[in-house]
DNA sequence: TCGCAGGTGTTAACCGGTTGACAGATAAAA
DNA sequence: TTTTATCTGTCAACCGGTTAACACCTGCGA
């Protein structure tokens, strides 16, 4: 226990009044006369008076606090996603609470376990990992993005089968005949295998060969441009590549400058998110742009829908664009 | 208020015990015999009952949340900044309230309100904004990251004088006579004003002009980027720059190849904080490295020490590091 | 038989706010 | 004068846990 802070006790002793009274003051609730009002400012001036908010939260069921499960904020599509949620519920007077699982398992069960506990209002979920039974017969609102949880759980995700199009068709049209792409394994089921499916339908479609490089999120870098290196080795012909998201495409076109090869000339590269840190940093790639913002105000509206009590549990998908660069 | 959920007393009532019992089951506390534990469990079991956390930390006033307020997460720095600190945190038992102030002195403001009222153990900052009166007279256990606050804070920055020096004696060692500098409008109490000291040091001492181009953390991109065309206009000179982060870094790089500069051959780019981001995105780049991962260690050490009520309210100073990249 | 230690469990106060129920006062309407 | 509406304010229960204080029981040594 900590030592004892001002509480409204104190501030009704002082002001001569009761603990309603001030309780009131403080909420602006029922009649109270100017000269109650003022004697009751004065005596929270006065004590440096501070509501605790937990004994609030307490009595009102209600935290005001939003979890966000996701896998690591170091990275430019979380980060801004975060970064837009964060501004989404701070405007309808939520806070967050940061829930990096950093795609452990572990630390994703603990989050819930923890955030379960009537600690936050809602949770909006896009972390990786796969059956976590916790999700299932959850009692608080839950929002997932680019994730499927389970079928309960509105997803809100880009139109990965469209930009899966739009960056295969987009290397077809720069002439390219062997055409790798990189995506999660196969396994998780997530939305970015939409993405595969628009690679595999087109290359298909035309004839040519398809291979897909499986690439988890949570490797090192070090693991990632290895397996890039494993790319150009096994595949010398390669001369497109669809990366599944920015930040492997610029590891891609690294190990490809490495290799004797140029680019565009002889390997064009598409990228996937289009997040700002990436159009800052490496303005030349040719990418799909994922509505960001976009996401996040639909995840919080769903969020805050689920919280009101209104029983709209639709999905929603958000349209992508090609970000024309030189690198394709 | 919400609906009910199961809670302690609904334990005792089906285990056939007191609300203390089952209490003491939970926290391991005092004498129980085997038969009773096994009661307690069986009745949670069946009710799937989940202790109320606020409850707990309203007792306990404590809630094992440290406030973390930056100016943003959608930052290379402060991104990884961020997910260090979160998992320094996490590895002590707390988890992390986000307070992403944007720059923005009302929302830094509205922050600090709730966060010291109870609802954080601790907190973090690093937030721009000067002269937040509140930051006085608090009475929660605070560390500030490369932000001067107020002289009872303590402060963990990187060692910004030699980092200064390392950059600017490279674009020196360069053969570079014009050396332009961008940092923070130098109201601004930061630590980042002694990287410009340094500059401004090495380029006296060397009998060098000197110019800082002022540039605030939250303008847009697309301002920042009509300041650079502006810097290159008044100086077409220059053929050195130390950017103080590595975002302008880049985006003055992008400036200059508009105006038909060459980097490195006609102008030497040296950037500031050699994030992970950076280092994958934009490899090429020079840059002066901040020990972050350290920064965060050192952070959540010096808090804990606070919260522990141990009195050491000394600053920490850790060495950068120069990486040669091709830009300089 | 009594005293005492160790084990087991309960009662009730407490953390710090919020609010329904209610009492008393004053003023306006009947 | 009585009734009714409008204010002003208090009491006590409540949110869901935690724990100090205490009571009871059993077994053992004196």
């Amino acid at each position: 226990m900590k030592k004892q802070a001002v509480k409204l006790e104190d501030v009704a002793a002082v002001a001569g009044v009761s603990k309603t009274t001030v309780s009131r003051v403080l909420n602006n609730r029922g009649y109270l006369s100017q000269a109650t009002i003022d004697k009751v400012h004065k005596a929270m001036q006065e004590l440096h008076y501070r509501p605790n908010i937990i004994a609030r939260q307490l009595y009102q069921q209600r935290t005001n606090l939003v979890g966000l499960v996701f896998p690591t904020v170091d990275n430019p599509f979380f980060g801004q996603l975060e970064a837009c949620l964060d501004h989404e519920l701070y405007k309808r007077g939520y806070r967050v609470l940061m829930g990096n699982s950093q795609n452990n398992p572990d630390r994703e069960r603990a989050y819930l376990r923890q955030l379960l506990n009537g600690q936050v209002d809602g949770l909006i979920v896009g972390a990786h990992n796969e059956g976590i039974e916790q999700y299932r017969n959850i009692q608080l609102p839950v929002v997932s993005i680019e994730r499927l949880v389970s079928k309960d759980i509105p997803v809100v995700a880009a139109d990965n089968y469209a930009g899966g199009v739009l960056a295969t068709q987009q290397l077809l049209d720069d002439g390219c005949q062997h055409i790798i792409h990189t995506n999660y394994p196969h396994d998780l089921a997530s939305p970015n295998m939409e993405r595969r499916r628009a690679y595999e339908e087109l290359m298909r479609r035309h004839g040519l060969p398809m291979y897909t490089y499986e690439v988890s999120f949570d490797s090192s870098t070090a693991e990632k441009i290895k397996i890039f290196y494993r790319l150009f080795d096994e595949h010398p012909e390669v001369d497109g590549v669809f990366a599944d998201n920015d930040t492997n495409a610029s590891l891609i076109m690294q190990v490809a400058r490495k290799r004797g090869r140029r680019v565009p000339e002889d390997l064009k590269v598409v990228g996937f998110d289009g997040a700002n840190m990436t159009r800052t940093l490496l303005p030349e790639l040719t990418t799909i742009q994922q509505p960001i913002q976009q996401m996040a105000t639909a995840a919080v509206q769903l969020l805050q829908d689920q919280i009101d009590g209104k029983k709209t549990t639709n999905s929603v998908q958000l349209p992508v664009k090609l970000i024309h660069g030189t690198t394709a």
